[in-house]
DNA sequence: CCTTTAATTCGTAATCATTCCGATTACTTT
DNA sequence: AAAGTAATCGGAATGATTACGAATTAAAGG
């Protein structure tokens, strides 16, 4: 679904590589330091693979999927394989590092919002960009839990975005 | 204020929780010819299959994977296609007959709820069985979203039910 | 700098759920 | 009952993900 995309996400990528991340209105993402210490205090080590990723969704502003981090990763690094992609979008998943999310069967990734308190997002279905939604569903929640062990929530609207509806 | 929101959810809850279908009192989900009334008014046929699903989603008060629905399945009709179980909980879950969702990577099927008002769900990682929660954030959602084509939401608490906590 | 050690990666095979497909069977209507 | 169409069967194909042994590489200590 979100194939198409993936050109005008690459010539952007690239064309922007080494440069500096426009980080305005409201986009407040981890960096790739932040989650480097993440990763050491983990006791990860520094490889090229790992800044190659860290690189690409640095520059990704939008959710994108395990294909497509490949196709892109592979411009960096011909022949990187399947399992050193997927080992570490799980690790840096499980590190909260990415935020993984699901939509039509296809599990979408992107960098971990930093902002401070929690939220949720918007999820545009075509191109994968989001916005955040500052409220939390479960500060609103009035049934009576309490005999539960609560371990998580989701919460996600799912649409088309300004640019995409075009 | 709050048992006024709750009042339809108990039932459903009741319903869910004691494992058995209270056809006296409050039924609480889909009813089998309720599903053969959709299936008919889109010319899908009355099957020996399609009854054989039918009943096992009756009779099941959880979400369950498709590979326990093939399980289950096999029993009244061993030699069951596995195309023939995906093919018709596609078709079930596309005419509003199956609730669909996921959790970590498996896809979860439950017999739709008849509540008449939307609601979301409380769904236990362990059993599968759930709450429901009448609210819906979508009420609260204070960002502007005009801009935007809302195509959907999806809100779920995850967690462990009282049964499984023990 | 060299050595050691454990983590990481590579390359590919294996797995697993799901879907596809041609042939057959079953349902519904006439 | 016959025709027409939907549904199923059985198994192969697909596609994403994971597993695994061998090779490579990063970090730490001397």
């Amino acid at each position: 679904m979100l194939s198409h995309q993936l050109s005008f996400c690459y010539l952007c990528f690239f064309g922007k590589r080494y440069g500096h991340k426009d980080r305005g209105k409201g986009r407040v993402d981890m960096t790739i330091d932040e989650a480097w210490d993440i990763l050491f205090k983990h006791d990860y080590k520094r490889t090229k693979n790992r800044e190659i990723l860290l690189r690409f969704f640095d520059e990704a502003d939008n959710y994108v999927t395990a294909m497509e981090v490949r196709v892109a990763v592979e411009q960096d690094n011909p022949g990187i394989s399947f399992d050193t992609i997927y080992r570490n979008l799980a690790v840096f998943s499980k590190l909260g590092i990415l935020d993984e999310t699901e939509l039509n069967g296809e599990r979408l990734f992107r960098m971990q919002c930093a902002i401070d308190h929690h939220h949720h997002h918007f999820i545009c279905t075509t191109c994968g960009s989001t916005k955040p939604i500052p409220s939390c569903p479960m500060d609103m929640v009035t049934v009576n839990l309490s005999e539960y062990e609560i371990e998580g929530h989701k919460f996600e609207i799912y649409g088309r975005c300004p640019k995409c509806i075009e």
